[in-house]
Parts: C-alpha cells; sequence; structure tokens
DNA sequence: GAACTCATGTAAGGGGTTACATGATTAA
DNA sequence: TTAATCATGTAACCCCTTACATGAGTTC
C-alpha cells in the first residue's frame, strides 16, 4: 500500500491546494515535485478516474473557448478525511535510487577522465536544480504576507527543505571533483580488485 | 531499462569489490545501503540466477559445516565491462519518494500536536540512522592505510556524501519542529483552502 | 525455550514504465 | 513552419511488493 498510497496521496494533496486539472497536476508534478517526489505521471489520468469512482474528489467539466476542454477536479469531504489520515500515520523513511552515490562507490573502476566529465554533468544538472528552487521560493516569499499565510509557511518550509538536500547534492559533485585529481595518475595502475577477496568491510 | 538496471548493477557492484552469496548482498542492502539505495529484496535471487546465465557471473558453491552450504558469485570478465559500461554511463537526477517532504508540505491540515509527534518520530529515525553511518565511517576509516585503498577511498568518498544527506534530513526535521509551535495556536481557525482557488503559486 | 543468524527460495497480484495516439491553438 | 502549450488518454510488459515457506545452528 505504501507505493499505491504515495500517488493517490500526492494528488489528494494538491487538489487540497487548490482544485485543478489532471494537466495540472501533472505540470507541477514535472516542474517542481520532481526529482524528489517521483509520481508515474501516465498513471495520473486513470488515479483520477479511481479517487472519484471512490467518491475521494469531485470533477466538473469546465468549457473553455480556443482551448480543449477540461475536467476541473476538487477534494470531496471524505477525500479530505481521507488525506488528514494520512497525514496522521508516521511518516516513512526515504527510499531512493541515488546513481551519483552509487556511482562514486564504484568509481575506482571508471577511467578517472570519463568519471570528471560525467561529474561535472551532475554538478551542472544539480545546479540547474537548484537555482530553479531558488526561483520558486523568491516568487513564494511575497505570498507569506497574503491570506493563506499558514499554509505558504508550510510550503516554504518543506521547499527549503529540499533546497538544503539540492545544495548537499551541488557540494557532494564539488567535493567529488575535489578528490578526482588527487587520484588520477595512480588510478592507472592495475585494477586491485581482481578476483581475489577485499579484506576490508563493505558497509 | 532504468530501474531494471538499478538491481543488476548494484549486485554486479557489490560482487566487484569481493565475491559474495546472495545472502551477503541481501545483508548489505538491509544494513547500510538502504534507504537510499532502494533494492528489491526478494530479487535478488532470481536477478543472481538471470546474471548468472545472462554469463555476467560466475558461481561457485561452498560447502560449509555447521551451516547450510552456500553459493558464492563473482564477476565474470564480460560482467566487469557491463558494469564499467554503466559506470561511464551519463549520471540520472535521483529519483525519490520522500515523505517527510510531502508531509510538511500539506502540515497545515494536521492537528499540530499529531505533527508534532510525528515529526518527533521522524527526527529519531534519521539520527538513528546517521549513528549508523557514523559508525561505519569510523570502522572503515582504518583500511585508508591498507591495500586497495583507492577503492576504499571512493567507497568513504561516497559515505561521506551519504552522512550529509543524512545531516540534511535530521536539520530538516528540527528546523520543522521549531516551527511548529510558532504555528500552534493560530492553526486552530477554521480550515482556509475550503473549496475557494488559493491565489498563490503551487510551485 | 525464544529469538536471532545463516541460507535460499516461491507465487500472486498490483503498480509503474515505455511507447504510442490525437488535435487545436499560439508564440518564435 | 516548427515548436511548444493545453488537454486527455491507452496498452503491454516488466518490475516490485507483500506474504509465505523451510530448516539447522547459535545465543540469551
Amino acid at each position: 500500500m505504501a507505493r499505491k498510497a504515495a500517488l493517490k496521496m500526492s494528488i489528494l494533496g494538491l487538489l487540497s491546494i487548490r482544485p485543478m486539472s489532471g494537466y495540472e497536476v501533472r505540470k507541477h508534478f514535472l516542474r517542481a515535485l520532481s526529482p524528489f517526489w517521483a509520481a508515474p505521471l501516465t498513471q495520473i489520468y486513470p488515479t483520477l478516474r479511481a479517487l472519484k469512482r471512490a467518491g475521494l474528489i469531485k470533477g466538473r467539466t469546465v468549457v473553455q473557448a480556443g482551448r480543449p476542454n477540461k475536467r476541473v477536479f476538487s477534494l470531496s469531504r471524505q477525500g479530505r478525511r481521507e488525506l488528514t489520515r494520512w497525514l496522521a500515520s508516521p511518516i516513512a523513511m526515504p527510499s531512493m535510487h541515488h546513481e551519483f552515490l552509487h556511482k562514486v562507490f564504484l568509481m575506482n573502476l571508471l577511467d578517472p577522465e570519463k568519471a570528471l566529465v560525467n561529474v561535472k554533468d551532475y554538478l551542472r544538472c544539480t545546479e540547474h536544480w537548484l537555482g530553479n528552487l531558488l526561483t520558486i521560493q523568491r516568487k513564494m516569499q511575497p505570498a507569506l504576507k497574503g491570506p493563506f499565510r499558514e499554509t505558504v509557511e508550510y510550503q516554504l518550509l518543506s521547499l527549503e527543505h529540499l533546497i538544503h538536500i539540492a545544495q548537499t547534492e551541488v557540494a557532494g559533485a564539488k567535493a567529488t571533483l575535489d578528490h578526482l585529481p588527487r587520484l588520477h595518475g595512480q588510478a592507472t595502475k592495475a585494477p586491485p580488485s581482481r578476483g581475489a577477496a577485499a579484506p576490508f568491510l563493505t558497509w
């Protein structure tokens, strides 16, 4: 139920902020929530239908001129109750696929020049991501003085955390870049752990 | 291929350090690699068989007295080549399910006392996790002076990054705890975004 | 005697990824 | 005229999760 709940609750969560269409839900996942809130994008429409069947959301069709019509969904009272119940359940530890971590772990197997290219590229990506988050933060800041202040305060709090996570990634990429030249040149020796058992702990 | 590759490469990666049994692979995933290197644990044995069929690993049975026999797997030359090719491919951005982030984002919907309990619990979990990582680091430190120094250096580098990630989580939980009492008492007012559209950006 | 470690599995069902499909409008 | 935005989908296959199964030895 863990995975299953994730998408449902993500959608209910977005709808709790304001009613929106499947397209908008998808857009938010793509633009801001990824990569730290992964969601199966093609499952959004089917899940919305399922949520409606289950009575957790209400849908109404909005006729638009010059654009395709859309179906705007909003939380039902039951949906809001479900969401709140989920929020009250214990917070699970994050689970992730962190390729950077994985690849640094084994980087001694790789030609240092190729490693350098990949890590530089990763640094660029994370910096870009961090930049986006900071822009969003700047844009959201003024809303603290508007209505819905409480809501915004928590959103900014989680955004801040996300920014710290992004900064950690940037710092990690930089640290790896610093280490690479030091190990360069020594690494051209014959690969050490060829078949033989390495004596150290592998944590 | 992204997800599928993840488990295969995780296993090949562990076997690149030293030959080991399926049980040991599983143990490493459980003890140290989770939660930031999630793996489908029940798929380990089937995947090992698949890897053997594909010629990427070699297996030999080790007869043990007083314990069940085990099959120890090691990388074949082909397996090492596959692993290196994967290492040379661009580093994907991490993708994760971060329930803490998700729940802080929507915390205004939750009774502050319940929120407090959950966040405290999360803080305890992350601190425990951080403690484990620091212990592993202390244990690995001496291996820097042994053989396989290069290998250990990269393992420690990725471990350091993982520690920074864990510290970020701990700090995030603490920051949330600091914010909760400030918002307490104000939150008992009627829920603000009931049906009506909120005017702010939802990033 | 209970609980844990070592050691290896199976089976069903649900969830997610990849790839494909359509079609109108607007900005570069 | 090419690309992007708005808007909503389908289908197949693969992967993963959950739950279960076994059994000997060791530690408390």
